[in-house]
DNA sequence: AGGCTAAATGCAATTGCATTGCATTTGCTA
DNA sequence: TAGCAAATGCAATGCAATTGCATTTAGCCT
């Protein structure tokens, strides 16, 4: 869960990636990797403030590691843009899951892919019959409900 | 569907909520009651500028409708605020359904309640279970998936 | 009906985050 | 290892959201 990907094997699929293999991509990336839900720009740069990376890095890293497609960018509803690894095979993050977003403390959670169905209605997009769709859920977690 | 409630009628009914019945606020109100998907601040502002209002007393007014309840303000996941009319009944918006985002226009659509359904998984919040959760659903609208 | 008081407005200014420009540094390849 | 384009750091910019404040106005109270 917490394993990080090595050094050289990031470098490589980075290289394969047309990016560059730095230090700020791999800091960033592994954090991502690191991390169990998505995280946002000023939670990465906090996890990575004492490294010394710069704000603007970090942020075109994110941006970067998006546009190639091993990040996925998402706004889970409140305003907040979220970046989570989109997931490879064995990582604990799967091709793509729904995402909990508890509207009171803010709090994001990873949902099963089982949790949600979505059902062709007429008159709706056909993409959700072809499952070709991204699905967020918001709603008060357990802790705020309480 | 475009039938905007009467003027007498929205002033009672912000009064009832301690909200004056101000021209803009009526023109705001009914601006959202006429459209039939989720409005952005810019498009309301743009419904209303032959009116006159300013900019800054139409923002506040959609938060002023959002504080009382009349409106819910949310985030798609395009970064983007969308005001939409909390339903009363037989207005067209009922009182909560999924929206579905086209993630290449950015177009908006309502989606029926019955599109999407919510199962209880382990370990998933236990709002999943009690259906008082907020649904949003991203992808490609017909339009864009040609 | 007339006046009063706080809410609402208009306008300008400010905030805060996202994004960019540019000179410098640094991977990577030949 | 020399050269070049990508990446970085820092500061500056852009832009939408938000606020301050003086003025106007709706609704209440005689």
């Amino acid at each position: 869960m917490t394993a990080k990907p090595d050094v050289p094997a990031l470098k490589q699929m980075f290289h394969a990636l047309g990016l560059r293999g730095t230090g700020a991509r791999i800091a960033v990336y592994r954090a991502l990797a690191a991390a169990e839900k998505p995280l946002t720009h000023a939670e990465v740069s906090e996890l990575l403030k004492d490294a010394g990376f710069d704000n603007a890095s970090i942020f075109r890293n994110l941006n970067d590691l998006t546009d190639v497609g091993l990040v996925v960018r998402s706004d889970l509803g409140d305003h907040v843009w979220r970046f989570e690894l989109r997931g490879s095979g064995k990582q604990n993050h799967r091709e793509q899951h729904p995402h909990f977003l508890c509207t009171d403390c803010g709090d994001v959670a990873c949902l099963p892919d089982g949790a949600i169905s979505v059902r062709k209605v007429k008159g709706a997009p056909k993409a959700l019959s072809s499952g070709t769709v991204i699905v967020q859920v918001q709603g008060l977690c357990d802790v705020c409900s309480v």
